[in-house]
DNA sequence: CGGAATCCGGGTCGATACTG
DNA sequence: CAGTATCGACCCGGATTCCG
């Protein structure tokens, strides 16, 4: 059980996944803007890790320029679903500060 | 909400929570021993930590030997409430592996 | 133009040893 | 028993560069 917990435990791991949830499948440049201050590197690197848990998808068009969309798998609206009494008490909590 | 998700998104800290809330309130070296291999230092801090963020009380008896209680605050509870969903899922996900 | 790879600095993690 | 001290190793994250 420690390795689900530590592998979401990720800095932005959970943010992103929150909006994915939010809005469904997004584009990589779409996502960058919502979330804001993250760093193609490191959004490149979560979204791949989280594609390697299985519980998002990535869809390549090689067009140009290149359009790739990322999307909650079935796995990962579990996920989601899971961790959505965190996501309203994490804002219950900001916003009471 | 940022906030939130990202502290606690600390390494062990959704581990140690689990224990908090599976067993209520441990002597520091019970937790250590339920959690396995984590250092002191690690643990030390997370414990700490978390008690900044008001979710887990340090009750401190200056007995010889010392004897040092660690529990969920109100709030500690509220969080490890929201986090339950997560944990059921996460020992369904590594059942099945 | 959208998206990814490289390189590099700072900070955290963690093993070991030691203290009150 | 319950921590601190110390010190590497490693990882994370940012800037820059690259590719189609």
């Amino acid at each position: 059980m420690e390795s689900l917990l530590n592998q979401i435990s990720g800095t932005w791991t959970t943010y992103i996944l929150w909006f994915l949830h939010k809005h469904g499948s997004l584009r990589f440049g779409e996502l960058r803007r919502k979330i804001g201050d993250i760093s193609t590197k490191v959004l490149t690197e979560r979204l791949r890790m989280m594609e390697s848990m299985g519980i998002i998808f990535r869809h390549y068009e090689p067009t140009i320029p290149p359009k790739v969309t990322y999307g909650l798998t079935d796995r990962g609206k579990e996920l989601t679903k899971a961790l959505t009494p965190l996501y309203k008490l994490a804002l219950r909590w900001n916003a009471s500060e």
